[in-house]
DNA sequence: GCAAAAGTGTTCTTCATACACCCATGA
DNA sequence: TCATGGGTGTATGAAGAACACTTTTGC
């Protein structure tokens, strides 16, 4: 390491998707993992990921990576973090001239309904519920912890629910994705439903859907228009 | 470039430093800059920054450049964004390989009256009012834009003022600090006194001390045990 | 005594919380 | 007609905003 302090030292970047969704019928947080299929790690459970290649920039390889395991129409999606430590991959020792792996992790929500799976049974690519993350390859089990933190926040704070939701949604439904994720001390139904028409940026389209039993549901739009006045502001939808 | 696509691209990794300080005495949100002296961008103000070194961590690289250009006992840093678009350095055209510059930028908060600056008048260093900052190089001037709103969330969610206010301090000088990130339509003084007071986590010195004119002002401390069981909670300061 | 800075208290309104209750549909 | 999910309303207390007022100092 000393000898080698005076060397130029060089990276090779990759990008690593920590790709989030809900599934509405059994109400749990799913993330998206794939098995590893050549060394270091292989045989083991990431998030999926690919070096970057010339003149694609961070954002374009995670879009290329992403759409590359699953096909969805809607999605947010937004740089997460940077890891770069010395010895974060194993392939640093083995090379014969300096170099380090950085990783720039990128988080996405997509709409678990229309997100199709890419691959079949032969290669590994599952979603896993946010508790049941086994042990990842790399520093990945660090990068769905910053993920998840930055998914309650951004739910709480802009609306990306609507990037991630049908265009025509129920209230239950927004109001389940919003419970699913930030946990059972969320504000309960009736108060939540206040709070968000209030806000003036869901537009009651005068349509019912019936989902089983019960009274139909007034489907609502997401009016980006009476919402541009309100980016920027400390919205809480909480 | 065609041509260039299969081979291994590499990189050469940078941190860029957006160093932020607040003069009491001016009441002004500042800025570091520092003057390049190399080529590209020579003569040009920029963020301090470097190259990553051998067995250096990105943040150990931060506070590297950090400690070269000013010296500070009481800072927060913290890691900001990533680019690493192609093109965003010139010397990528003229290598004779395939290579990108990538650079993680860092976001630190420092006490202006402590905050010692480096080098003598030769050398190009100095703070800028935010809204005075020039065309810098690269595209760090987008870097000091993430960089102010990161502050204002900061200040707003978290008590990142407290690393910055000496052990001893005021509440009027705690509310100045407030008033000049935040601007103008900031809570009044006694609104914030009795919200924060309340919070529980400032404890009175019982200690006294005069600023000129006027009624002499309780000193406070932070009181970090008592801030504990608040910490991840979504406190607002404002 | 007066200006200046620190600190306290009060009023009014808005918002969060916890509910109870009514409505429309399928089985 | 009853269970099920959708939707409305209300009482209570806490929190926010605006502002008047008192206290302690220097000059």
């Amino acid at each position: 390491m000393a000898a080698s302090l005076g060397l130029p030292l060089n990276f090779k970047v990759g990008v690593d998707n920590a790709i989030f969704s809900v599934d509405p019928a059994q109400n749990r947080l799913l993330v998206l993992l794939v098995m590893r299929e050549s060394e270091p790690f292989l045989g083991q459970w990431s998030l999926p990921g690919t070096l970057v290649r010339h003149g694609e920039s961070l954002e374009d390889a995670a879009y290329r990576i992403l759409s590359e395991k699953i096909q969805v129409q809607n999605l947010y999606l937004e740089q997460l973090y940077t890891f770069a430590g010395p010895g974060r991959d194993p392939r640093e020792l083995s090379d014969s001239q300096p170099l380090r792996y950085l990783s720039v992790s990128y988080f996405a929500l997509v709409r678990f309904e229309e997100a199709q799976l890419m691959g079949t049974g032969v290669r590994g690519i599952a979603w896993y519920p946010l508790d049941e993350v086994p042990h990842l390859a790399f520093d990945h089990n660090r990068m769905v912890e910053y993920g998840h933190r930055r998914l309650r926040n951004k739910l709480e704070y802009s609306p990306i629910a609507f990037d991630v939701l049908p265009e025509l949604f129920t209230l239950s439904e927004l109001y389940q994705l919003y419970a699913t994720v930030l946990g059972e001390n969320f504000s309960d139904y009736s108060n939540f439903r206040a709070k968000i028409l209030k806000l003036g940026f869901l537009s009651d389209t005068k349509m019912k859907v019936s989902r089983g039993a019960g009274r139909p549901a007034a489907l609502y739009r997401f009016d980006a228009e009476a919402f541009a006045p309100l980016k920027d502001k400390p919205l809480v939808f909480i």
